[in-house]
DNA sequence: TGACGACGGCTCGTATACAAAGTGTACACT
DNA sequence: AGTGTACACTTTGTATACGAGCCGTCGTCA
């Protein structure tokens, strides 16, 4: 039972991590040599991460990680800043308990992660903040959404955890920033406040993708390259 | 493979026309025994409808039908104006191929078994057009979150779908007719109009719903009880 | 009489073995 | 040489058997 939660745990991180790629196959008998369970409680390890929509079940095909092409980003960039916005409001109004210092804890953690460059680890901390914003919003049927947004939203940002440029580590600092501001708005059940702020952290992540999804163009000729390279 | 889907569909179904009651345990024997399957493909099913949040599993304690508890009540009353509207609006926008067909020919099931005074079957065909339009808007985040609400509001409306007075039956004929009037703004993909239909049939649907939560005070006398029953 | 502990039954969790479906390759025939 | 078919192999789906954990009851001891 504890082998099996602890293949789904690395599953959802290997998955979110993108260490296994979008469409990528998965085999089940090597799956079960690699966490070390029989094939019956591997496979229902899979029937769940097909619910939360990490990966694709085919009858009598096995499973896939889930997809991300051209058609779901879109939605994605349309419907991400009315959830966020909403579960940001709702966590506001209903947190309770010892919920605001887990965040406060995933939040330093997570500051910890990107201090120390560790890109995947930050990514996957990221997830959690936004994950654990969800459950003190209290509101099932929300989350739904939120988390099948985050599934996709954290395997697009992997690149963003991995700051090449100083305006990139600006927009690092930036978001670290936001999280605590968003932290004090929960703290202080600033309801409208909270729902600022997460529209103002998707404009920047929004950024941040769109610069993912469509990079700075090549270099034309030698001496841009060089130019960018002193740049650096 | 055959015998898993049947099952799948028929637990779902009973689960949401409340014959089995939120809170119900299930017994993975018995249910193997009723839908002739062993208990491997049986479990999987399980996974599946946990998944979609039609039951909670629990570590060696079973499986229980979900609850559906005062709390729950109230996110889902703050929560289905807006997935609902946004999701209409999406129909309008997205809606592909045979999509709308497939609509019209649930939509004229439902009034034909409305008609027959088929409760049930009323309830679930409902359920089917909401879901299809959930498919119509093509947006696999907002989805997970109709599907959730469909889940809880299918089983509160069950008796919606039982019409005892004229004026139940007068709001069920005007349920009817604003489907018919949300299929006609599909077609010629209006947007607005799409909203604003869902979020009156919302109104609609929330007085029944408010109607089931908090019915009418029993008669206080003889007198009162006398003028109801010739009401009727 | 009440409380604590042990035993038994029951249900769930896991492994393994077998059956079915799909896929790829090789050989034969056109 | 190309295409089609058949066979074998790989992978998935299902059944059953066994082991583990929980719960209730009965008995014993204080």
């Amino acid at each position: 039972m504890n082998k099996k939660a602890a293949c789904l745990l690395a599953l959802r991180e290997r998955i979110l991590s993108t260490e296994l790629e979008p469409g990528t196959d998965l085999d089940e008998l090597s799956l079960c040599e690699t966490y070390g369970v029989s094939r019956t409680p591997l496979r229902e390890v899979l029937q769940r991460l097909s619910g939360e929509g990490l990966i694709q079940l085919e009858e009598n095909r096995g499973a896939k990680v889930a997809s991300m092409d051209v058609r779901v980003m879109r939605t994605f960039f349309q419907t991400a800043p009315l959830v966020y916005a909403n579960i940001s409001a709702l966590a506001a109004e209903n947190w309770a308990g010892p919920q605001l210092d887990t965040l406060k804890q995933t939040q330093s953690a997570f500051a910890v992660a990107m201090r120390r460059g560790e890109a995947s680890e930050a990514a996957l901390l990221n997830h959690r903040f936004h994950a654990e914003i969800g459950l003190m919003a209290d509101n099932a049927y929300l989350v739904a959404s939120l988390n099948r947004l985050l599934i996709d939203h954290t395997r697009m940002s992997q690149t963003f955890y991995r700051p090449t440029s100083e305006a990139d580590r600006d927009r690092v600092r930036l978001a670290i920033e936001q999280h605590d501001a968003m932290i004090a708005a929960f703290e202080r059940r600033e309801t409208a406040l909270s729902m600022d702020l997460a529209l103002q952290h998707w404009d920047l992540s929004r950024d941040q993708l769109e610069r993912f999804v469509r990079p700075d163009p090549l270099p034309l000729d030698v001496h841009s390259l060089e130019a960018r390279r002193h740049a650096v």
